[in-house]
RNA sequence: GUCCCCAUAGUCUAGAGGUCAGGACGCGGCCCUUUCAAGGCUGAGACACGAGUUCGAUUCUCGUUGGGGGCACCA
């Protein structure tokens, strides 16, 4: 038998693309960008963006993963035209509450004469292959035992109830199997390596390659924009589009996502699922753009892009073929770029959770009683204001959110100062800095009640001492911040110590003048 | 074993038969500065290797090497 001429797609015809991942795990990163490459080809195109979950292993699927998957893409904004919850003409969107349109097309590739029963056994399959990779260094595919079975003889042994699963028979004098793909550009495989893949199980659901097929042409999807794992794929999934008929997507195949030793991205490097980076405090603005250039480029210099620009680019031709390994440090630059550029509300919005965190770790760190977490949310609410104060001073200090914590939580020590061991060697004890003079004299100003509390004022009046101290303006200041923040390193000074209580302010600098240097006299 | 893909700095990438091989992250230096950032300026750093085609290849062809993926009653 000849092979059918395959029809591609018109090319007038209207976009319609589809993102389907299992739901056998979280929303992986190499997903999110096969995702977010779907997205904004249909959007670029003025397509249909479709979500269908691929839920036949019922051993792996889990309505949780289900959960998670469509919360990450709502997350990324990545909204879908039709799919779950979003019921549209070809729905429904998980596989597997379309079971009759696999039985349909297998009663099409019956009767026509494409497909046929196997009695081999699965024991008797993995043995085959066990053998085969043990004597001819490799499996070769199914041998076609059951290939030739008379059709009286095969019907008899069905309806007898011996167990069978339904095979391809692929076309044995079929020429190489040719498509164009969109990003690797003119395929040829040949015909004779396709052994005759197993289409539907012994249970009766389809396996993968029969599904994305029958799905792929129900839904009439245009193009298939997927990871490179699936280009070996193609030519078996051209044999099913041939076998039933159905005009052939085109293909387009995106390079995988490498971790940063080469190899294939895996738990074993850390965060590798949407979900991950959100708990990070990585904007979901920051992870599209950072993944939509990950194996994609608008022109080579664009490293940040919007939403809209990339919906307007967004082309297949500029897709690369290369691996592309997946860098954190630059994920985490651009997500200070985002950071940036937000409003205080939107700030204050996004950093909550983590402003709430700050609370709770100071208190902690100070020997508080431990603040409930939802009553530290609670507060960040209330004190909006002193929130917001809190922006300018930390807005450009940020790469992400999850660094809130401990470069704020100084602020909710009260009274007392937590003092970082190196930065009182380095900095109060360091030979000949008299930082014991220089603190009780700017403790002297900032008791001064005549000096009002504010940044420039506060900071003008300890300037001024300098000069009598015969001291430079970071021996004086430096002190003053490990005094104050207990660390060598922090947000800027005097716009802190006007954020908080003088009354506080001034016991941080008692306390460390006590323990630093009231400790050291009586060793002395 | 077999089929398929890939190869520009540490990383993401642009690039054309003749370019000072461009941009970004990271790294170094300088400036700003009470710290850290942010910002500005600046420096180092790449066409995997070998043939062939050509007046000329990083670019085209072949090979080598190196990496990746498929060949499941997983997806």
């Amino acid at each position: 038998m000849t092979s059918q001429p395959t029809e591609n797609f018109q090319t007038n015809t209207p976009v319609r693309v589809r993102f389907a991942p299992s739901p056998t795990g979280r929303l992986h990163i190499g997903g999110a960008r096969t995702a977010i490459y779907n997205w904004a080809f249909a959007r670029a195109t003025g397509g249909t963006f479709i979500l269908r979950i691929e839920d036949t292993d019922p051993e792996r699927s889990t309505d949780e993963n289900v959960r998670i998957i469509l919360d990450a893409m709502r997350w990324m904004e990545l909204f879908w035209d039709e799919g779950p919850g979003v019921e549209g003409s070809v729905g429904p969107y998980f596989q597997t509450q379309r079971m009759e349109s696999y039985a349909l097309a297998l009663d099409e590739l019956r009767k026509n004469g494409h497909a046929y029963p196997c009695f081999c056994s699965k024991e008797t399959l993995d043995a085959k292959r066990a053998e085969a990779e043990r004597t001819e260094g490799g499996y070769a595919g199914y041998d076609g035992t059951c290939r030739n079975i008379p059709p009286e003889e095969a019907a008899a042994r069905i309806a007898a109830g011996e167990p069978h699963v339904w095979r391809l028979k692929v076309p044995r004098d079929h020429g190489p199997i040719t498509f164009h793909d969109a990003v690797y550009g003119p395929m040829s495989f040949p015909a004779e390596v396709m052994d005759d893949m197993i289409l539907v199980r012994s249970d009766g659901t389809p396996t993968y390659n029969f599904a994305v097929v029958c799905d792929d042409a129900n839904m009439g999807i245009t193009h298939v924009i997927r990871g490179d794992d699936h280009l070996s794929n193609t030519p078996r999934q051209i044999l099913v589009y041939e076998a039933l008929g159905r005009p052939i997507p085109t293909f387009a195949h995106l390079p995988m996502i490498l971790g940063p030793d080469g190899k294939k991205l895996s738990k074993r490097h850390g965060a590798t699922s949407v979900e991950e980076y959100r708990d990070e405090g990585i904007l979901p603005d920051a992870l599209v753009n950072f993944l939509a250039l990950l194996g994609w480029s608008l022109d080579g210099e664009t490293t940040v892009i919007s939403r809209e620009e990339l919906c307007r680019t967004f082309s297949l031709d500029r897709i690369n073929r290369k691996d592309a390994v997946f860098d954190e440090t630059k994920l985490a630059w651009l997500n200070g770029v985002y950071i940036r550029q937000m409003s205080v509300d939107e700030w204050l919005a996004a950093a909550k959770p983590w402003l709430a965190q700050a609370q709770v770790a100071g208190a902690f760190e100070a020997g508080e009683t431990e603040i409930d977490f939802n009553e530290a949310l609670a507060e960040v609410d209330e004190n909006r204001e002193f929130y917001a104060a809190l922006y300018p001073l930390i807005i450009e200090r940020l790469t992400r959110f999850d660094e809130i914590p401990a470069k704020l939580s100084y602020f909710f020590w009260g009274g007392d100062v937590v003092l970082d061991e190196a930065s009182v060697k380095k900095v109060l004890l360091k030979e000949g800095a008299r930082a014991d003079e220089a603190l009780r004299a700017c403790r002297g100003v900032l008791a001064d009640e005549q000096i009002a509390w504010a940044c420039d004022p506060l900071q003008e009046a300890c300037r001024a001492l300098c000069e009598p101290l015969g001291l430079k303006a970071k021996l004086l200041f430096q002190p003053l911040r490990v005094a104050i923040c207990g660390n060598m390193v922090s947000p800027p000074l005097f716009e802190s110590i006007e954020l908080m209580e003088r009354a506080d302010v001034l016991s941080r600098i008692d306390k460390t003048l006590d323990r630093v240097f009231h400790a050291k006299k009586e060793i002395v």
